[in-house]
Parts: structure tokens; sequence; C-alpha cells
RNA sequence: GGGUGCUUAGCUCAGUUGGUAGAGCGUCGCCCUUACAAGGCGAAUGUCAGCGGUUCGACCCCGUUAGCACCCACCA
């Protein structure tokens, strides 16, 4: 159904009073509804007619009379404060007449149009059951109030006539026009008219035999943490929909669909049993021996769904049966159910209803609510629109052409199709690339964040697709320098003492550690987009960025049992930064594991079938991660430089550097070979010489170029001026007696070592400055 | 009317016990450096929607205003 705003029309009606002695004007948008018009209501405290109530109108193009009504329903402010009440066909006149006992009569029938004296076949369940709305006029009495002339007329054309009439009449005191929503079928378009018909309800807030409603099981399983959301807001949108239930009508009228298993005799006698065979038991020892009649119509698809988590599983409904179903057992409840937000009270709030109910457990014990995939302007997909992304055309790619084809075939209202095309042709100019299913996958994953929507952005497919590009080119360097070394890495050639680990070795597998941990708390947690970040960042700003180039020195440069360290490092990091990404893109891990894992001397099958990595603590080495930091501070003190001076990347500079020589020598062929160095000299002191300087730690380093300057002059003096900032503002914390009282010691310190670290780095930048001529 | 979110760099979004604001894409400069130009290195960019409060300290907590989105109910 949907349900928009449309221009109509307010019809002001005048309906007489009885006595004579006057007359209610009623306003209307829906006047052809009169004609099952039981009363007139007004709001009790409305001074303008309480004088009224009690007394009857005569309603307008009927012969009939009908009862004026005190009702809160009412709104005094609204049109003229007077309502009239038509039951059958309104849901609000429906309560009013269940409030004050009326009786209802139901104008249409089932083709929409008037009810007609010379056509009942379509009375609304025509037969056995019509008792059961036993406040309802029945279709003779219907035919025999309603006037001839509106008999058999569609509403269209009820409403026509009517209006006519009433302006000949006298009784139309005014039509305005009037934006209302009317709802419409979906598909057809046609308006929807409420009306009485016979339908089978679960009686939602009804007691069950443990004193319990069905929906109050459900508040209560999830109140308790027995099930928990993900993220857990949604318990408020749970909780919301369970508190304000209504009975749930279950009946539909389809063809398809668990038939309902109702068995219905002569004169409207009911029975509900599991096949005929037992209805017709069930209707004999009832004394009924005659005709049984099914039921046409079928279950709700969310009745029949909200069954899914123990009738998949084979239950009986017979405890002895049950009991040795090891399914069963074993799958309910299940781990975790994955839904968007718009099913939970369609279907997750009915399936924990229903199995806390039916099994007395309950179906899951998480369930993942995530967002809506939205299109690059927020807007839902819809075929209408013609702005549905395929998960497949992103994976294989699409032409523009194909693309418009796809989004303008087989459209409800093919008037749709020119707009689909332009605004297709704007977004997708040359159509869709193709990005394969992993980049998809890391997209989805790394946009999963909890609680909201996500507007999909092809630029950010873009990004993940070059992150599976940056892992097949790692592997190919990896592959490079270890393929045919190290006799497949088995154990005679890599035996005690066989290997020796750098400091940059033992770094990159500390921070896979921290790395693994940091990815299994992310899935625990349901954080798709944090794992997909760590595994990200993991693998191209250090592995990537970082290891692979140590490494290249490190086997350039070092002994036998260095480079086997080296080249063991490479392989292990490698293998299990696939497994570690398995699970977010598995196929191009596992194409590449197929190669690698052999190399570590893992000969399975397949990745799918190795454990996930988990961090082993026992190898963190904070020892040399304080290295590597240092290292790469260096490296990027010197490439900024670089940078700034304007030396060309192809260019190779010398480096003069100061401060522990032993560390020093060891840093150098790193130094070298990732600042692009033409050699490191290491003195005690550095010589005056109009060139630039860096700080890092105790380490000073020089770069050997020419300069201007007056340039350098104004670098030393822009930095200078960010670290004066700096203590400036880091001072005044330290000024303030309040934060020294008041805030943690750590704190207060971490304040007075910034202090001192910018203080002594602002005085070395002095004397450079000073030696500058 | 009831409810739930959102507002952070040009764009799409992270930022979880309050302690110096981040990523991808885009932009600018230099580079085909022997895994990768779908790349490398460097750089620029933010009154964290507005206002008020709590706090030594607020993107983060509380209140409020505005804008946007969605859900439920309803519009005689």
């Amino acid at each position: 159904m949907v349900q928009e705003e449309e221009d109509g029309f307010m019809w002001h009606i005048s309906y007489p009073l009885s006595n004579g002695a006057g007359h209610l004007t009623v306003a209307t948008t829906r006047p052809e509804t009169m004609l099952g018009d039981v009363a007139v209501m007004v709001h009790p405290e409305d001074e303008r007619y309480a004088h009224l109530i009690g007394q009857n109108v005569k309603l307008p193009l009927c012969d009939r009379e009908i009862p004026i009504i005190a009702d809160d329903y009412v709104d005094k402010e609204f049109g003229t404060g007077v309502v009239k009440v038509t039951p059958a066909h309104d849901f609000n006149d429906y309560a009013v007449g269940q409030r004050h006992k009326l009786r209802m009569i139901g104008i249409l029938n089932l083709e929409g149009h008037i009810k007609s004296r010379t056509n009942a076949t379509l009375e609304v369940k025509s037969g056995s059951r019509r008792d059961t709305i036993s406040q309802a006029y029945d279709h003779h009495e219907v035919v025999a109030i309603i006037p001839e002339k509106y008999q058999g007329l569609t509403t269209v054309a009820a409403r026509k006539l009517v209006v006519e009439d009433l302006e000949a009449q006298s009784y139309l005191v005014k039509t305005e026009k009037h934006k209302l929503k009317v709802p419409r079928g979906d598909r057809t378009g046609v308006i929807i008219e409420p009306m009485l018909t016979d339908q089978w309800f679960v009686a939602m807030s009804k007691p069950a035999a443990d004193g319990k409603s069905i929906t109050q099981k459900a508040l209560d399983v999830v109140a308790n943490g027995e099930i928990k959301f993900y993220p857990e807001n949604w318990v408020n949108t749970y909780n919301q929909w369970l508190n304000n239930i209504q009975d749930w009508c279950i009946s539909r009228q389809l063809w398809w669909g668990h038939q309902i298993p109702a068995w219905y005799g002569d004169s409207g006698q009911i029975y509900v049993a599991h096949d005929e065979v037992e209805a017709k038991k069930l209707a004999e020892s009832e004394g009924y021996t005659g005709k049984l009649k099914r039921d046409n119509d079928v279950l709700d698809t969310w009745y029949s769904s909200a069954l899914w988590p123990f009738s998949t599983l084979d239950w009986a409904g017979d405890k002895a049966k049950d009991d040795a179903n090891l399914a069963l057992q074993q799958y309910l409840p299940s781990s975790v159910l994955v839904t968007g937000f718009d099913i939970i009270f369609f279907w997750v709030a009915r399936m924990v209803m229903m199995t806390t109910h039916i099994t007395g457990k309950i179906p899951f014990k998480h369930v993942y609510v995530h967002g809506l995939i939205r299109d690059a302007e927020g807007q839902k997909m819809s075929k209408s629109k013609g702005n549905v992304l395929d998960p497949i055309d992103l994976i294989d790619g699409i032409g523009l052409d194909d693309l418009i084809k796809k989004r303008t075939t087989g459209l409800m209202n093919p008037k749709d199709a020119e707009k689909i095309e332009k605004r297709t042709r704007k977004e997708f100019p040359e159509g869709i690339a193709a990005y394969g299913t992993d980049a998809l996958r890391f997209t989805f994953a790394a946009l999963a964040s909890p609680g909201r929507d996500i507007k999909f952005d092809l630029q950010r497919c873009d990004g993940y697709r070059n992150f599976c590009n940056k892992l097949w080119n790692a592997t190919r360097f990896v592959l490079m320098n270890t393929e045919g070394q190290d006799n497949g890495f088995d154990a005679a050639s890599c035996g005690e003492g066989g290997r020796k680990f750098s400091q940059a070795d033992r770094w990159i597998v500390s921070i896979l550690q921290r790395t693994e941990a940091e990815v299994e708390k992310a899935f625990t947690d349901y954080r798709f987009d944090l794992a997909a970040k760590a595994i990200y960042e993991f693998v191209w700003d250090e592995y990537c960025d970082w290891y692979l180039e140590l490494a290249k020195v490190q086997i350039q440069n070092g002994d036998d049992a260095e480079k086997r360290a080296t080249r063991r490092t490479l392989l292990r990091v490698l293998e299990t930064i696939l497994r570690l990404a398995h699970p977010i893109m598995p196929f191009i891990t596992e194409e590449i594991w197929q190669t690698i894992a052999p190399m570590t001397g893992i000969n399975k099958p397949s990745i799918m079938l190795q454990p996930y990595p988990k961090a082993k603590p026992d190898k963190l080495d904070d020892v040399c991660e304080a290295w590597v930091a240092q290292l790469k501070q260096m490296v990027e003190a010197c490439r900024s430089l670089r940078g700034e001076m304007g030396i060309s990347p192809a260019a190779r500079v010398p480096l003069i550097a100061s401060g522990d020589a032993e560390k020093l020598a060891l840093y150098a062929p790193y130094l070298k070979a990732l600042a692009k160095l033409e050699d490191v000299a290491i003195v005690a002191e550095l010589p005056e010489a109009d060139a630039p300087v860096m700080l890092v730690d105790d380490f000073k380093l020089m770069l050997k170029v020419e300069i201007d300057i007056a340039a350098e002059k104004e670098r030393l003096g822009k930095e200078m001026a960010r670290l004066q900032g700096e203590i400036t503002k880091a001072n005044s914390k330290l000024n303030n007696e309040s934060f020294v009282a008041r805030a943690p010691v750590a704190v207060v310190e971490q304040e007075k070592a910034r202090v001192a670290d910018f203080t002594a780095s602002l005085e070395k930048l002095k004397t450079q400055l000073a030696k500058l001529k």
C-alpha cells in the first residue's frame, strides 16, 4: 500500500435535527460513506452541542434517523466539531461504534461497489460465518436501507451522485479544497476502502496458560539479556512495537501460503485441527456429521516466517520427539540473526514471540541489525526510481547501454523509463567498472558502521579495489624474494641458528599481534567496519609501506641467517594476513594462500579450513616497536625535508648524523635506502655548515645539500613558531592551578614532558639558526 | 502526535571509558626508485551545525535551537 498526499475535497453537509429545530453540519472527505452512517458525534464538553446529545438527526438522502452521541475522539477545533460515524468503513469510527455499541452498516461488496438487491453473490464471506459479525447488518438489511438509485454503483460514481443529490436537495453547505492522504494499492493505484470482513486474529495481549501474553514473553527475553541487539538501541524499536501492539490479523486472501487449518460446518461451526481427518473427528465429537469446508485463506507470510527458527529444524510439537531431535537441540537457539531494521517488527519480534511461546526457547542469541544500502544521493533503491545497483554489476562491471536496459526493463510504469535513462547516463557516463567480489565485500564491510544507512559511494569502492591490488603486488614482491629459497622452508635449511631476526622483523610480528587482537575484538562486537580498517591499515601502512622496504635492505645487506629470517618473516606475516582478511575478501586470499602456505610449511587443502589468527601476547615486543618508531621518525624527517627543499626523489643526497653512534650505525643502511641517501656519515658533532638540520629525539641529522639560506631561515622560523605555540599552549595549562590540582597526574606529567621536549628542540633550532650566515 | 537517528576536511564517512581532530576519494608539488603509476614521497584543508551548561579540560556528557532522514500512529 502507498499513501501519498493528494488533492481532494471536504464536503460540508447539513444533517437536519429530527425535531426540526435546526441542523448539524458535518464535514467529510468521503460523502458516499454516509449511506452507512449510524450516528453523528460531538465532543462531550462542546457547549455548542451539549444540549443536543441524545437527540436524533435525519440522515440526508436516506430515509432514516440516527442518534447524536458524545465521544472524546472528536476534536472540537477541527472542522465543525461534528463528525459522522460510519463504523463499517473507517478505523476510528469502528472504535467509536464498539464503544457505543452501534450496529454497523457495510455498504460495499467485494468488488468495491455499493451493495445491491440484485447481486448478493459478492457478499463478504457469504454463508456460514456471517453471524460472527453480530453487530453488522446483513445483506438483506443493508440493501433495504440504501436508496435503490445508489445500489450497484462504484464508489466513484456513488460519490458523484451523492454530492449532486445533496446539492439538489440543499443539504450541501459548502465544498472546499482539501489535502488528504489516500491509501492506494501499490500495483493498481486503486483506492483501498476499509470494510468489514471476517478474519482470523492472534490475540496479542491475551495471557496464555502461563499467565503471560505472547508479547510479554518476547519483551522479557530481551529485557533480561537472553537476546541482545547490536547495536543495542534497536531494542527501543522492538519494545515500542511490542508495547503498542494490536491484535494481529493473520488470514490473507492469497493463493500462496499455509492454508488456515480451520473447517466450517453448514451452520457456521468452526473446527480447528491439524488436518481434515482430525477436524472430522472433532466435529463428530460435537455431534456434527455434515459437510466440512476448509477456510480458503492462507496465513500471513510473517506468521509463517515467525515459525522459521524451529519449523526448519523439524520441530514436531511433541516433547519426546523434539527431545530426540538433535538438530533442534543443537541449533535452537542459533547464534545470530542478521537483518535490516525495517524487519525488526515484521520478522524478528514475531520469531521471538512464536518461538518463546511455542517451544519455550529463544530463537537466537544475537540480532545484528545493519543499515540499508541507499544510492549515492541517499535515496532508497527502488525499481520504479531506477536507481538500483545490482551487486553483480559492481563485481563484473556493466556497460552504459546494458545498465540502462536493465534499469528500464519491466517497469511498473513505462513512462519512468526516459527519466531513468537520463539520470543513469548522467551518473554513470561510462557504465560501471568491474571491481570484483572481494573489493565490493571489503567496501561493504568498511562502510558497515552500526546504526546508520549506507549511502553507497563508488569512490570508496575504488579505494578498496586498490587495496586488493596492493595485496597482489605485495605478494609478488614476497614471491620474487622467497621462491626457490630456503628449500621449501623446511627444518633442515632453517635449523638451529639458521635465522637471525632483526628488530624490524620482530617489530612487524609484534604489531601483527596487536592487529589480530584488534580484529578479533571488532568481530566480537560486530564492528565489521573496524575489522576492515584494522586489516587495511596493517597491510598497507605497516607491512607494505614499511616492512617490505626494510626487508629489501635486509635482503640486500644481511648475512645468510638474517636473509633467511627476513624471508621467513615476509612469508609468515603474509600468510597470517591472508587468514586475517579471508572472511572479508575470500577469493583473493584463497588464491594467494594456495601459493604462499606451502612455502611456510603448511600443506592443507584450503585457507577456509585453517584456524583464524589469534594474537600471541608473548610475541609483543615494545623495544622493537620503539626502535622502528624512531627509525620511522628519522626517515620521515628526511623525506619531509627533501620535499620542502624541493629535492627530486630521484636525487641521492648525503646525510651527516650525530648522536648514539652505535644506534646510528644500525639505522644507517635503512635510512640510506628509505630516505634515498647517497651516504650516511656518523660524526660526534655536526659541522658548521649552511645545511638543513633535523632533530629526532637526541639525534641530529643534517642533509648535505646546497640550500637557499633565506628559505632555510624561513623554514626554521616556521618550525620554531610552531614549537613556541605548542609550548605556550602547554604552559597555559600548567599555569592553571585547577588543572594541576585536579587533572590526573599522568596527564599533568605528559604536559610537562611536552614542554620540556618542545623547549629542547626550540633551543637546538635557535642554535642552528644562529649558525646560518 | 509518539519514537529513533544524523549534522566532523571539497565529497563519502571513522572517531566506545572526556586529555594534542583521522581515513578513502578528490586537490597541489615532485617522481616510471628493481612489488605496485589502480603506485611512491611530500603538502594543503576543519569556529567537529548554532547557543547554553557540567568539567581543570568537551567532537565526546547534559539542556536547547535549527536543518535533514527514517519508523509508528493519525489527519472526520
